[in-house]
DNA sequence: GCGACAG
DNA sequence: ATCTTGTCGC
């Protein structure tokens, strides 16, 4: 059964959505803070992640959540998780985390349990970071409820705090030389959000990079273009392919089935390397993630007793490492 | 009615 | 995000 997509949510929902991620964003670190960020070869660095979500095309609920992580500077395979996921947080631009972040939580999550030595030293997340109209996209999202340094990759400009894809723009974009060009947006406050980079020799879109959390601009835009083996990063590009081709061959299993998200866990081990035991994601605890992973967004579960209201007080960068 | 709109 | 395989061109 293909479920119907949620409407907009309302405005309550929003202005609960907009405060957690008030709230999250006093807790992004927008330099670098790990020693190969800084090194111009990144030696040190060996292991980057990347993660997408997939949806079934008549369905706006079920999709495939996948999270990668690849050996640096090879830039080969070395874990893969595809899993099927109900969505229930409809998309609305500007709370892309709402809907999608949850699931890579978890993914994250499991990954650091069952195999923590393939743990990802950096996300690649497909969506952006700080170029954000709260300053706080889905890769600031990923980043602060991982603790994990997270770059905010976006195929397309959003146009926020005066940035526009205007002519002037395009200019820019055509005058960029080779892969590795790039030039800086800045918002209307003169600060700059992010990277248009040139992602490679004969490209003709640009990618645009932001900082999700714990690494800076300029290092983020020299990573993603030292990934690009094409267009988009191979960490996002292989997490985007798999979860597509995990599809596939879902819906290619006995005619048509009626998917069953959490329900088949015989197929939805990770499928590369590790063969660890599996086990249901355990229940997380902090209030903070709590409030973001089962969100107030149609949620039949009980959710923690006290929400985020009131709770800004209580939040500890530490315990957000404990998840 | 018109333009915007990460995924 | 998704609709889509092979085909034309460098």
């Amino acid at each position: 059964m293909a479920r119907k997509a949620a409407g907009r949510p309302p405005e309550e929902t929003l202005s609960l959505w907009k405060r957690e991620q008030a709230l999250l964003k006093t807790l992004v670190v927008d330099r670098d803070t790990e020693a190969w960020q800084r090194d111009p070869a990144f030696s040190g660095l060996q292991r980057v992640g990347g993660v997408d979500v997939s949806f079934v095309k008549g369905d706006s609920v079920s999709a495939c959540a996948s999270l990668v992580v690849l050996s640096y500077p090879e830039l080969e395979v070395m874990y893969e998780d595809c899993r099927m996921v109900s969505l229930t947080a409809p998309y609305v631009s500007g709370f892309l985390a709402f809907r999608e972040v949850p699931f890579l939580v978890d993914a994250v999550q499991q990954l650091r349990e069952k195999e923590p030595r393939l743990m990802p030293q950096v996300l690649f997340v497909d969506g952006n970071g700080v170029l954000h109209h709260r300053g706080f996209g889905v890769a600031c999202h990923l980043g602060v409820l991982t603790d994990l340094p997270c770059i905010g990759v976006a195929k397309k400009l959003l146009q926020v705090d005066g940035l526009e894809n205007n002519a002037l723009h395009k200019e820019k974009i055509r005058l960029l030389q080779g892969g590795g060009d790039s030039f800086p947006l800045m918002g209307g406050s003169g600060t700059v959000l992010g990277m248009a980079l040139k992602s490679h020799d004969h490209s003709t879109k640009p990618l645009y990079v932001s900082v999700g959390h714990k690494m800076s601009l300029e290092a983020a835009v020299r990573l993603t273009h030292g990934c690009c083996k094409f267009r988009i990063p191979e960490p996002v590009r292989q997490a985007d392919i798999r979860s597509r081709d995990y599809i596939r061959r879902t819906l290619g299993v006995q005619g048509a089935p009626a998917l069953r998200p959490e329900r088949s866990k015989k197929a939805q081990r990770p499928k590369a390397c590790p063969q660890g035991a599996s086990e249901e994601p355990a229940e997380v605890s902090c209030c903070v993630l709590n409030c973001s992973v089962k969100s107030t967004w149609q949620r039949t579960e009980p959710t923690c007793p006290s929400p985020c209201e009131g709770a800004i007080l209580e939040v500890h960068p530490p315990a957000l490492a404990v998840i």
